[in-house]
DNA sequence: GATATATTCAATTAATCTATTGAATGATGT
DNA sequence: ACATCATTCAATAGATTAATTGAATATATC
């Protein structure tokens, strides 16, 4: 006999959960959220085999969580709408505040990094207003091509030290990167503020602003 | 080699996605959403064996989305936090909007039954300040003794037919449940309807309307 | 049409998940 | 201390998931 209408509703539900379940798909996730991308560059950014990626994305499609498209030879994947950062978002917070061992890498690698709280989107659009912030995207260039926040300089991680010099050391920097847990943006405050510069980070990453609304560079 | 931080944080993540990867967790975290339950009440409303039910909650309970105290003989078991809800919630919107099979369930049987705009939490608030609405819950008796909205009348899905003389025709009846696909609203709608009364559902369902800090009868 | 590139599919193996069953554990009552 | 009730644990079998490998498919170029 067939289940009813709410097994199913939960059935569904819970198909869009397991898609989610994995950490590599959630990495793929991260790195649609900051645009479109085949499988070949999702496959490098990832480290993960071609055919390994394909499947994952197979998965996280039939969730309905991502969406492609052809493009040439290429196939381009992308996040289905913004509700899906909305459920990482949501995802992200629970496991920070009820998983001990999510609370002990936060503390062990993210804290001890930088342990200061993030500057709010709403803050930094006050602080862009008056011009008196420097703004630093740390991903890779292409992302950074893909869309940035207003005003924002891109220097990846491996080029920072090389181009210190660059920052006005009267002007604080808010850094930023894919999203909350970035390790290059912890890198970059690190490495910044051993340099003397007052620097914090953007709470969360570009998606999430872009997903905002607010004016982009 | 250990993995790095950034995999670790996406495994925690993806532990919490994976407790939600079925069905079965899903309906219990319904039924917890409206209150504290033992692992027996569990396992009769869900009509799961009681072992069956208690594997499902240790695997909530190390996601962290559920926690136990002892109550004497019982084991009682709550939803961790509020943001469990958010991300129910938000895991709902995300296979309404992007599933086909979940769109089908939903057309063929809840909006078949009530194909009307849910009442928002914010009008019904407006509503009962006017006094000028009846408001019906449809949930067994115990979860109403656990919390219900100002106001609410109790009638079970089960004695509607025999109450409906309690009903003033001239006033429109908002009729609520556990959540925003639990049957017995759509049930009653549809019945209360037939029958020529004026009825609406509620968004969501009482935890939801609870979560918003909302007052409670 | 042939070749190269990008991607997906199918088969296989190993790991993980789910439900069941019966034993073990904890609390209560006598 | 023993019996009863409620719950959890451990073992097992079957189902599902993940990664790998090689084949198949789709697109672009010549």
């Amino acid at each position: 006999m067939s289940i009813g209408p709410k097994q199913s509703i939960f059935a569904g539900f819970a198909s869009v959960a397991r898609a989610l379940g994995h950490a590599h798909r959630l990495e793929l996730l991260e790195h649609l959220a900051q645009g479109e991308r085949s499988v070949e560059t999702l496959a490098a950014r990832t480290s993960l085999s071609i055919a390994n990626t394909s499947q994952h994305l197979q998965q996280l499609r039939r969730a309905g969580l991502v969406a492609s498209r052809r493009g040439g030879k290429f196939v381009l994947y992308r996040l289905t709408d913004d509700t899906v950062l909305v459920l990482l978002s949501t995802l992200r917070q629970v496991a920070e505040r009820n998983l001990a061992e999510v609370d002990r890498v936060i503390r062990g690698y993210f804290d001890a990094r930088d342990d200061m709280e993030p500057v709010s989107r709403k803050e930094l659009v006050e602080r862009l207003r008056d011009g008196l912030v420097t703004v630093l995207d740390v991903r890779p260039p292409d992302e950074f091509e893909m869309g940035h926040l207003p005003g924002a300089i891109n220097i990846p991680i491996g080029d920072l030290k090389a181009r210190f010099a660059e920052f006005d050391p009267r002007q604080e920097i808010v850094a930023y990167c894919r999203g909350a847990y970035c390790v290059m943006s912890f890198e970059a405050v690190a490495a910044l503020r051993a340099r003397g510069f007052k620097v914090r980070r953007l709470e969360e990453g570009f998606p999430e602003w872009k997903a905002a609304g607010l004016p982009l560079g």
